[in-house]
DNA sequence: ATTATATTTCGTCTAATGGCGAAATAACGA
DNA sequence: TCGTTATTTCGCCATTAGACGAAATATAAT
């Protein structure tokens, strides 16, 4: 139960919902996600710690940069998988949703810190 | 998004969840949700009603006693029914919901609100 | 009519939450 | 080494949430 609640107080704000459906299509930096909310970073770091608690993300730490990406199948509980899979199907067609996918891919392409993977994409 | 975020926040709690849980098996009366939870009438009510704005319960009143269920499939919107699905599926093995049948049990059995349904049913 | 019962609304208290900025950390760059 | 950048921690403030009891409401019982 106590994992149960602590999932979903985690889901109790649009903020981090946004921010885990965010990572949908691959890991962000920290920065990436405090450029999309539009938040003071130390509110974001907050708001990744309370997902991170709640095992809905995972994160890494590379240089200056902090990684944050969805858990995969091992790597989650059956609970957590589960639950991201409803919200992800449930929100998929959302209109905030969407918007923040438009956005998100204007922020990876001219963030300075993506250029590692753009150069080796190419 | 709102309805969502709606729905999450109506789960952040323990009660509210347990409440949710105990419906499982047919309607309950405030009354009898009061005692389960062993909280103030009022706070139980309280809880109800975000249960309810949520659309995870549905409440109708006969004579004194108000009573409380899970909507049916036509009645629920598909994120409603998507989500008391996977609630019931997660919780159902959790102790302190197994107890909580239990005590749910005794409840409505010697509950006086509830002579109408056990007199029908015999 | 009065009393009793079931529930809700209101006011209040305390704790938790979400936000920020400033300071602390960590890690790179010059 | 010194400064810059990315992030987190800390302290603070305003708002929300969960709890209660008292009062209000609705309905049944006497």
């Amino acid at each position: 139960m106590q994992d149960f609640i602590r999932i979903t107080k985690a889901l109790a704000d649009s903020n981090r919902v946004r921010a885990l459906l965010a990572l949908g299509d691959g890991e962000l930096c920290a920065c990436q996600i405090i450029e999309l909310l539009n938040l003071a970073p130390s509110t974001v770091s907050k708001h990744m710690s309370v997902l991170k608690q709640a095992g809905l993300v995972l994160g890494r730490k590379t240089e200056r940069w902090m990684y944050y990406r969805l858990p995969t199948e091992n790597e989650n509980s059956k609970m957590v998988g589960e639950v991201i899979k409803l919200v992800f199907s449930l929100l998929n067609s959302d209109n905030a949703v969407s918007l923040d996918r438009v956005n998100l891919k204007k922020i990876t392409k001219r963030n300075p810190s993506n250029l590692g993977k753009t150069q080796r994409g190419k």
